[in-house]
DNA sequence: TGTACATCAGTGAACGCGCGTTCACTGATGTAC
DNA sequence: TGTACATCAGTGAACGCGCGTTCACTGATGTAC
């Protein structure tokens, strides 16, 4: 691989590509990606996207792709840290963190990973890697639904009371497993 | 109020733009609606919504706010009849019930609930009723951010294995209330 | 009863916009001889 | 070392599209006299 005056050594502009998707996604939402602007925050014109994806879908399957990845990775780092609640709590930040990501990850995940495998494998790996972690099914079940609602509770400011980290610490605590109607 | 040629009576196209956004939402989820096609659905051309709302995201506050009153009248019902877990099974079954409604009412709550207090209102309503039906604050908590969750990975195939009622059933079962880490 | 007028819900053309995608192309690179 | 050639990542113009919103308007209704 010699030197170039390209922009981007070979296979640069893909990464490149997913990260301004990224930044987007992270700033106006899923639905405010457009592979104009992608392209655009890359540096680059509009029709280079195509080199490295079949059309706009598929980029953001592979970037869905690379955050469920790093996803499962996060969550295994604080479980063997935390135990459940240590687990619980990486899961709730992870959302809070990056809110745009999250959303992309679930919100157009049935459809996605429906078209992309990359996708699908990457989701399912992280998904039983949640399931696989509790004593029993229904136990993990009850609080992976549990960290994933509250989640999304305190995304989208339903939970308006005060500090977030303090609700996230007063709230995911150690078992028993979560349990019970709403 | 004499007879009238018009298609609608006083007030009634208001109420059928908000019937056509619904159906719309349903079909293609909160991002794919378009006031144009609300208008078409409803029969009208497009600028005639402008006489019934200030512009897009305000006719989408409407329904929203409807969406939450009809939302917390469903959960009253359900608390009368089946206690704590006939509660969270109502939740659950609301959502699955419509998801394009589901994920209409808390997408853009944040941003929607700042600019229109009739929808701040509506969902504080709700939520209140919500959260003063269990025992502790925090158990009430606990046992929304578990049915939401739940809400939210069935609708996202999230969890792929099999019906949906049944998973319900096994999961959203009487106290102890919701608690634990993920 | 008749006339003049204000109201106001709905119309249709037009604005400027950004979108996803296609197309024929350019020009640098690596390779075969 | 030099030349001819294939490859292929990226370009820029163009396609057709639907969008949100504005504007001046029409025409039916209800009202005041």
């Amino acid at each position: 691989m010699s030197t170039s005056n390209r922009p981007y050594h070979h296979g640069d502009l893909r990464a490149a590509l997913l990260d301004a998707a990224d930044a987007l996604v992270e700033k106006g939402g899923d639905g405010a990606v457009s592979l104009r602007e992608v392209a655009r925050a890359a540096g680059v014109s509009a029709t280079a996207a195509y080199r490295h994806f079949t059309d706009k879908e598929a980029l953001l399957a592979a970037l869905s792709a690379r955050h469920f990845r790093d996803f499962g990775a996060a969550l295994g780092a604080a479980d063997t840290a935390g135990g459940m609640a240590g687990r619980g709590r990486a899961y709730v930040r992870f959302a809070l963190a990056r809110p745009g990501r999250f959303r992309l990850m679930f919100s157009g995940l049935r459809a996605r990973s429906a078209a992309h495998p990359e996708l699908r494998e990457a989701s399912c790996a992280a998904f039983e890697a949640l399931r696989g972690a509790a004593g029993s099914e229904d136990a993990a079940l009850r609080a992976w639904a549990f960290v994933h609602g509250l989640a999304h509770l305190l995304l989208d400011g339903a939970l308006q009371g005060g500090d977030e980290e303090a609700v996230i610490a007063r709230l995911v605590t150690e078992p028993p497993p979560a349990r019970g109607g709403g």
